[in-house]
DNA sequence: GAAACGATTGAATCATCATTCATATGTATC
DNA sequence: GATACATATGAATGATGATTCAATCGTTTC
């Protein structure tokens, strides 16, 4: 029943008063327009995001950036909270998605933050601040 | 045996050629002063990241960013590749750590990019690039 | 007030992840 | 070359997460 009216139809009904087949084109041709301008990098980003996103591996690279130099396996251990083992899988993840970099000296290992991480960093700590919810009211 | 002499100890044998007892208590000094340097925001930040982290989110994300402009749920679902339900579900999660704001308007509701989305964001795009992995061929 | 509709919420399920323990790898020292 | 040591790697397991389906809530229209 009336079923042939779309959503997308009631929505600009609603936003324009009245909609006609060259509106409901536009609006699309614009998303599609969105659609293609975002980009494909969603999975490489999304899984830098993601290895950020965890606490351990935030605590390093943070530890990292923050030394401004490069640090020990053995330092970062002491500094975290977790296993050796645990801290090397985390050190390995960070590698993997370029935001550290290493070599071996002798028998240890010596991490460093990379620019990117660094970058990622200065703007989550330029974000950071008040409260977050911003949801106005909804009225 | 021998079990007294620390990894520590050892570490910096190596890195200065000898160690003192004052040599390991700098050196100790220094990484607690970089864990109180490191703050306690660990938890807040890696779950700011961790959402950001999906494709979903980070996808649903990027076209509110770029649109720049409110956009409504019916909108983004045509653009995003999951269900209804799905959708309202990343948007609570981005909602809630202060990504998106809302904005309800008759049955519609409307969402957007905040400030600190887009800083992010922003980030994101300028460290992209390259490939990853810096390693430095492992000497 | 009932029906239609947009959106959210909760429970359930399946997948992914983080950490640990055990083992392996590579490097120095004796 | 055997031992000690620093770190990495793999498998296992317990925890957390993402998505869907079903049900609910709030708003509008008749």
């Amino acid at each position: 029943m009336g079923q042939t009216r779309t959503r997308m139809e009631r929505l600009l009904e609603d936003e324009l008063g009245a909609c006609c087949e060259a509106d409901i084109e536009e609006r699309v041709a614009e998303l599609d327009e969105l659609r293609a301008k975002t980009g494909d990098t969603v999975r490489r980003d999304s899984n830098l995001l993601g290895t950020l996103g965890n606490e351990t591996r935030l605590q390093l690279v943070r530890y990292l950036d923050t030394a401004d130099r490069e640090l020990c396996v053995c330092e970062l251990e002491t500094l975290a909270d977790v296993s050796e083992s645990a801290v090397s899988h985390a050190l390995s993840d960070l590698l993997e998605v370029g935001l550290v970099t290493r070599e071996k000296r002798g028998k240890w290992r010596y991490y460093e933050a990379t620019e990117r991480a660094s970058v990622m960093l200065a703007a989550l700590e330029e974000t950071r601040s008040g409260s977050e919810r911003t949801d106005e009211a909804d009225r």
